[in-house]
DNA sequence: GCCTGATATATCAGCCTGATATATCTGGCC
DNA sequence: GGCCAGATATATCAGGCTGATATATCAGGC
């Protein structure tokens, strides 16, 4: 058996909030979890299809198509609040994430520790950045639910997201120094 | 353009070291790479057919097929060593990694504190347990390539899993306290 | 009336995972 | 010698997911 579609809980747990059109929910979760989930238009669109077949989500009445627009608006369903609240309590399974940039530095004698000092100067420069975009979900998330019990719940992430790219910025600071000794070494004994 | 297989690289990399088959390159990824990268058998066979095809390995004429027992030994051809270089020098495209456990601690409202507290305390112990088999990465490497100048490069990725880590315990910790005190809370209340 | 950028849906090639199937080799044990 | 368990070895597939591409509408500025 595959691995099942997490992107449906994902639809779930942001339709619970309010009845969403695919863009929607596109922008809802780039805006809401982006610092640590996405979801590309081309898995959302047939998810919500296969959803809306097994009656987990249904087209919002409310809400028809007008004009020469073509609007579907979705909301969740019992059965889907009660698949959702059935994931949510179900652990999750133990997941390796694939970190290119560390493939890269593993593999750096190849190509020399200039390059590699490139990879990590990259690194810190979009960790500053994301860190800048977590303050400002951060801050989306304080406003637009100020008085919500669910703040606590999604401040945990913001928290994880600011730890995360704190440990990462460390690492870049300690792996720059350590390549740079390295390039030092290497220029003394000669080689470029 | 859908994006391209980082998997070809992986395999590059570990053929420049030696020479080696389909299960000895998952096992070599395994233990060296392990903690923040992983293949799939699924994914490498098709994959080195594919890299056999386009010339950027080939297969060791040094270790035929011996007996009843199929057996590919692959090595890697002046072309794949290009590719791989290239590779390296290039640029990571930046990627937001999907976090289920966040995911499910975002929408934890829905289900309550008791199994978000679960997920977090199982988040931790898994932690831990991951820092210990780096440790045992590390010791394999240090031992296995003691005076080898790659070595350096390679304990790069050591301490980004270890400052990631630790940082995640500190986040479980954290997080853990946060969510007790909303059980009180709650509790309080008279809610469950 | 035109253009730009946001809104909106749909589809596809190709990568990748986790599962399944199949067969051989090695070493321990009786 | 014979048997078994566990490691070695390759292959294939359904289904999830990404990034790209295509297409069309709507709102606002000029």
């Amino acid at each position: 058996m595959a691995r099942e579609s997490t992107c449906r809980f994902a639809i779930l747990g942001m339709l619970c909030r309010e009845p969403m059109n695919g863009y929607g929910l596109r922008s809802a979760i780039e805006r809401s979890v982006g610092h640590f989930w996405q979801e590309s238009y081309g898995n959302l669109y047939p998810t919500l299809d296969r959803m809306a077949e097994e009656r987990l989500v249904e087209l919002d009445p409310e809400e028809p198509s007008q004009g020469g627009r073509v609007r579907k608006v979705y909301r969740v369903t019992t059965a889907g609040r009660a698949a959702l609240a059935e994931w949510l309590r179900r652990p999750t399974l133990p997941h390796v994430e694939r970190n290119e940039l560390l493939l890269k530095l593993f593999f750096g004698a190849q190509v020399g520790s200039e390059d590699s000092l490139a990879h990590v100067e990259r690194s810190r420069a979009e960790a500053e950045g994301l860190l800048a975009t977590l303050r400002l979900i951060d801050e989306d998330v304080r406003q637009s639910r100020r008085n919500d019990p669910e703040l606590a719940y999604q401040h945990l992430s913001i928290r994880a997201g600011l730890l995360g790219l704190e440990a990462h910025l460390r690492w870049c600071d300690e792996a720059h120094e350590a390549l740079q000794r390295l390039t030092g070494s290497t220029k003394k004994r000669g080689s470029r």
